[in-house]
DNA sequence: CTGAAAGCGCTAACAC
DNA sequence: GTGTTAGCGCTTTCAG
């Protein structure tokens, strides 16, 4: 393994100059730079990230804390998607990304600080965690950068990116009540996510928009699990036959509530509409086929990388993004015909 | 940045002493062994795995490079789940892993062995790449110990991990047989996938046991591509109408033979019966629902970090891991009534 | 323009 | 048991 002392020594020049030319400085003469070039080359030389990692105090790396990277999340596709942005961005940028071995199974609880301050990552992108994860706390009041997607708070060093959230829930209300649709209930995730409570304040805005009131009974928690979701659609269906129409916090669910409308003999959307949010990839082949309030899970994760190193490189703009929802219209809504 | 200089301060020791202590070794009197790692707990020490890395020269990280992390290729889950699969094994080993920034657009164009030997990883698995990648040689040739998904190349430092292709494909060509068909066409990857050469073996094996002469004219490439495959199917199947089974080297391709069909008016399965390959999660939300062979994303993952871990780790067993396929039956298929 | 020397945080001989 | 010392490969003052 060549290091730049060998450069030095092959090339007749100390070390110094040897770093200063391999890193383009400007005050070293050309043609000893081209030499050393050379030489470098010749010696097949590649740096020791490590031992620059080391005396820089930075590492051109970032630290990935995802939950959702397992077997049972696979259906889900969204943190894959946000990885794919992520990574996109990322190797623009030159960057590498590590991705943290948050094994809760074994002793090794670490906190949230120290896994960072061990790898020595320049900053962090955290995706997939709850209100309530002890990390999140820890994350804000360490200073190390850190973007949290889909978790609105924000700090000098913590920033976030999402997606409209209470807008996209409100459109699919919106959509709901033009198609005459007035007693809409919703499948929520669960109260430790923010997006939950977000489509839940779109949800009742887009209610209290159409002038109709919010009941409480109408909405349960499916805990983004589409088989939770489907045993209470099928409680609320039956409960209250009157209900015409079901938001969805989640694709995922929302094919739950399909089943448990399946497993009623009610006929979607004959009889009830179902509008999901994330637009997944199973959405568009689902029968019928979700409607559905779309975000793009990509563009989530590569602005989170990019709104990550534009804060660690020092172009200090803001520390928020907010992406846009559009409602894709497919099969499952149709007008109410009661 | 507490390190172990300032721990050997407080606590009235050695560096030397410290770094004994903290490692576990057990020269360490048990009063100054408590007492250091009370101290470092205190001063809420966590160590630099950049200077240890340093100077051990390993670094507890195995890198990762894949294709198949992009906006592309979100639709087929296959690197997700591997990526998973590593991810969980990688995590109960306590090893991280890194994502190399493989990016081809810009000029910096490393070498395999450049990348590896800049981050410092202890060993790379690599999947997704083609059979001419120049990579590849690279890796062969390269001391860097390495697990290759679905290429099987063996050496002293390069192992690999893959399923039973071979046996796989003649599992569905038998399957097809069974059912009475007789003229069986194949939509197959591209000639640089070494999983497509195996599945067109076993393809072939598996004409030859059933006692039908192979005809080249029957097998096209789609590569892996849900709309080539549609597009070579509806050629395939309106030049040859003696065709009434199509066996698709992945379920992509195989939904893209579901759209040629429907397209030229085929009704699968009663016309036509189609397989494909992988048991992708769109396969069993097809209209009609896949009969596919299944491999297991995850555990060709898992079995490569755990093949990976043990080379080097020095537990020197086999380097080679073969998965099983399974036949899933759906309803894609269906007995020949010509 | 170039070099000598110090030091990033850690481990590992090698004394004592 | 414990401390001294050297050194991993690199960057960066500070002199010349």
């Amino acid at each position: 393994m060549t290091t730049i002392k060998d450069i030095a020594r092959v090339a007749g020049v100390s070390v110094t100059t040897v770093s200063r030319a391999l890193n383009g400085y400007h005050d070293v003469n050309e043609q000893t730079r081209q030499k050393i070039v050379r030489v470098a080359k010749d010696l097949n030389y590649s740096p020791n990230t490590l031992a620059r990692g080391l005396v820089l105090n930075k590492s051109k790396t970032i630290g990935l804390l995802v939950s959702g990277l397992n077997r049972q999340s696979a259906k889900d596709h969204f943190t894959f998607e946000v990885l794919s942005g992520i990574n996109e961005c990322v190797s623009e940028q030159d960057y590498d990304l590590v991705l943290f071995n948050t094994n809760t199974s074994k002793q090794r609880e670490k906190t949230y600080s120290q896994l960072c301050r061990e790898r020595r990552v320049d900053g962090v992108i955290l995706s997939g965690i709850k209100t309530d994860d002890p990390y999140l706390h820890e994350v804000v009041a360490s200073s190390i950068p850190c973007i949290l997607i889909d978790i609105p708070i924000q700090s000098d060093s913590v920033g976030y990116v999402t997606t409209d959230n209470v807008l996209g829930a409100k459109q699919a209300v919106e959509h709901l009540m033009q198609l005459g649709h007035r007693n809409i209930a919703m499948v929520n995730g669960h109260g430790q996510a923010f997006v939950s409570q977000h489509r839940l304040d779109g949800f009742k805005q887009g209610l209290a928009a159409g002038g109709r009131p919010y009941n409480p009974d109408w909405v349960v928690n499916g805990f983004f699990d589409e088989d939770i979701a489907r045993v209470e659609a099928e409680r609320l269906l039956t409960r209250y036959p009157e209900i015409t129409a079901v938001f969805c916090a989640s694709d995922l669910m929302a094919l739950g509530v399909l089943k448990a409308a399946n497993n009623l003999g009610i006929v979607v959307p004959k009889r009830l509409s179902v509008v999901g949010y994330d637009d997944i990839l199973l959405a568009s082949y689902a029968s019928p086929p979700l409607t559905t309030i779309a975000q793009d899970k990509f563009q989530l994760g590569y602005e989170a990388a990019k709104l990550l190193i534009r804060m660690l490189e020092g172009q200090d703009n803001s520390r928020a993004v907010l992406l846009e929802t559009e409602l894709i219209t497919r099969q499952s809504t149709t007008g109410n015909h009661v």
